[in-house]
This record gives C-alpha cells, structure tokens and sequence, in this order.
DNA sequence: AAAATATTTGACCATTTGGTCAGGTTATAA
DNA sequence: TTATAACCTGACCAAATGGTCAAATATTTT
C-alpha cells in the first residue's frame, strides 16, 4: 500500500525534466537577486540564496554552479529588461514623447524590479568589475544614439542646448532609479510608509514634468 | 653604538600618545571609507582595510574594536560634510542663489568625497540598518524644512509648483550623487577618461542649469 | 629611575563560507 | 521493463575571516 500510494502521489506531482530545470533557475534567480541586491557580490552567501529559494544550498550550486556565475546571471537577466526600457527612447521623433515614455518607462521598472536596480547600482558602485565590457560596448553604442538624438534636437531649436547631453540622461537615469536603489530612504521620508501605487503615479508625472521643464519644454 | 644609535632614532622620530592615536585614527579611517565603498560592510574585511592603512589587522582592532563599529565611524564622519552642504540651503532667500549654491555644493562633495557617497549609498541601497534612526530624526528634519522653503517659494510665485517638494529634493540629490557613486559608469561612457577638473566644472553648470529651468527658473 | 600607562603585533582560534561529492531519487529513452 | 541520464541533498572540507591575547615596545608620570 505504501508503495502505491507514493507511486501515485510522484506520478500526480511529476514534472518533466526541462519544465524543473526552468522553474528552479527562475526561483533561484529571484531569490538571488533579492539577496544580490541587500548585501552585494561579496557580502551575499549561497546559503542565504539557498533560504531564500527555499531550496538546499547544494541545489543552487547544482544549477548554477559557482557565486560569482549565478552573479552574472542575475546581471544578465536584469539587462533585458533595461534595454526594453531603453528602446521606448528611440520610438519617437518628438522630444516631448521620447523623454515623457522612457521617464516613464524608467520610473516603472524602479516600481516593478526595485532589487535588479539595486544589484546593477552595487556593481557599478563596486567598479563594475564584471560589468565593464557590457557597458563599454553595448551601453555605450545606446547612449552614443540617444546623445545624437539630443543633439539634433537642440540644433532644430526643439529643446534647449544642455551643453553636453550625457548631463541631461544622467539625470534622468539617477532621478528614476532613486526611486528603486533609495526606495528605503524614500520611505522613511514618506513617514515610514511606503508609497502607494496612486503616490508613485503622482511622483512619476512630477519626475516627468521635471524632466521635461529641465530642457526647455512645457509639460 | 647601536643603543646609541636606536635611542637617537626613537627619540627623534616619536610622537606624543595623542598624536599618535589621532593620526592612526584618521589613517584607518580613510582606508576603511575606501574599502566599505568598493565592498560594503558585509564584503569588506578588516585585513583589506589594515593592508589599505598599511597596519597590521590587530591594530585596526585596537583603535576601532569591531568591524561594526568602524563602520559606523565613517558614517559618522560622513555625515559631518553632507551636513555642512546641506547648511548652504537654507543660506539663501532666493530660490535661486539656493539652488545654486546647494546644488554646488553637492557636486563638489562628489568630486572630492567619492567613497564617502558610496559608503552612504551602499548602506542605503542594503535598507540602512544602521542609519534609520538618523534618517528618521535629523535628516527628516531638515528635508522638512527644505519642504517648507520650496513650498512658500510656490506660494510667492518664485518657482512653478512641481507638486511634491520630495520630488524635486530627490532629483537634485540623485543627480549630483550619481557623479559619485556612478563614477566608474561616467568614466567608461566619457571613452574610459576620468573627468577632469575643468570638464566637471562644466558638468556641474550644467547640473544646475538644469535644475534651475525644472522649477521654470531662467538660469 | 622606576612605575604606570598606552601602543604594537605575531600567533592563535572558533566560526563561516564557497564548493565538492557520493549515493540516492526521479523522469525519460530504449 | 530496463538502462540511462538528470535531479537532489546531507555530509564533508579547505580556506578565509572577525576577533582575542600575551608579550614586547614606547611614552608619560611620579
């Protein structure tokens, strides 16, 4: 009887080998990227990623193999998303929509993945050791277009000249990322409270309003 | 011969008790604003902090006793400078020279602090456990009354209401910050030269202006 | 000069950590 | 059904780490 009904609870519970495989990496990546995000490369232990996945340490190791693989990992998995954001820049033609979208686009990711941004802050604060190459080459290349767009923008008299452009998209990219790498700042100076999603709404339209003002345009 | 010569030698290079204890007080915390910066608390150790200080480990141990509590010495010491650009806000009567000025303020302390914003950042991205009493008490007090400053000046018509006065504080802070913290990030987007003192003396300007235009002043 | 006090540091230790591995279980292919 | 390959995990280990301590040295006080 024993035997039976083990049988048949695995048969019920199964799952296939790939849809496991998937399942485990993506827990584990969450859980990596949260912890990644609190205590950085060196600081975050495996057993801690382990809790957190709620899987045994040996598991993570199994998967991923080494700390500083699954690191890379998570970077990675947080580059997608960033450079979707990134793309909403390059979708229009009117500065007013390019910067109103990506300041948005921006100020939802911060909402949406707090701790990617997180994680992607410590890396660079620690000298982007094992970041340098992405940002030299594929950073780089996006932001070379973005400072084009922004230029041609300022020789049509669209917007104001800001000097040199990369000024004006690290402002934009710290002011929104505030929101995700401080979000414990921002709480305590909301009263404790963290912002509701009506409040983060309200922010974003400030933030974009900002923006916008800040070369020259009326919202 | 040899006494004599080591007597003359320890008498002339020796240093009253005071001097000594200030002086390796100060060493070790530079060497520690640097480490916890590139590792946070968690990745940094006490023996890359004693190499840094070029001492040995037990010596650190014996100035500061804990890791901890090193660590919460550099925020310390910290928080002195950011208190003091903080001060050059409420300087001022006019928006303008407020702005200005406060905005100036903290882009040299950027420049000339680094690690210490790191350190800052570090603890504020890993949820500030060992900062929340400061941030709920002096520096909410002062974000207060910065609030109600920026507020009256939206009464007197001086600057346009950009809603939350929040909004606009965390702007400046991000933007200025993200000189500091973001270094690496410039440097790599500026083809991998650091900033030199004249191009920062540009971008700080830059800064400014843009701030000034985001509340619809003219710069 | 001698006693008292403060600084210096190598040797040492308990704990933590990233990573390994053998032996087990489960799913799939033959 | 059987063989094979993939998944799982407790037990284990070498290295690193925060911290201690005793003994030596240097300064100050009496």
């Amino acid at each position: 009887m024993g035997n039976v009904m083990v049988a048949a609870k695995t048969r019920s519970s199964s799952r296939s080998k790939e849809k496991i495989r998937e399942e485990n990496e993506r827990i584990i990546l969450i859980a990596a990227e949260k912890v990644f995000a609190k205590h950085g490369l060196k600081g975050a232990t495996t057993k801690q990623i382990a809790d957190m996945a709620k899987l045994p340490k040996s598991n993570i190791h199994y998967y991923f193999h080494t700390k500083l693989n699954l690191y890379r990992c998570v970077l990675e998995s947080i580059l997608v998303d960033w450079m979707k954001a990134a793309d909403t820049f390059n979708t229009f033609n009117e500065p007013r929509e390019a910067f109103r979208y990506y300041v948005g686009a921006k100020m939802d990711l911060s909402r949406i993945r707090p701790f990617g941004s997180k994680v992607w802050a410590n890396e660079i604060i620690s000298g982007a050791p094992e970041m340098e190459a992405i940002l030299s080459s594929r950073l780089k290349k996006w932001v070379d277009t973005c400072v084009d767009s922004i230029n041609t923008w300022v020789e049509l008299k669209k917007i104001i000249n800001v000097g040199d452009a990369h000024t004006l998209l690290y402002m934009i990219w710290a002011t929104t990322q505030h929101y995700a790498d401080f979000e414990y700042q921002v709480k305590i100076l909301n009263n404790g409270k963290r912002l509701t999603d009506a409040e983060f709404e309200e922010k974003k339209q400030q933030v974009i309003d900002l923006v916008l003002r800040s070369v020259g345009l009326n919202p």
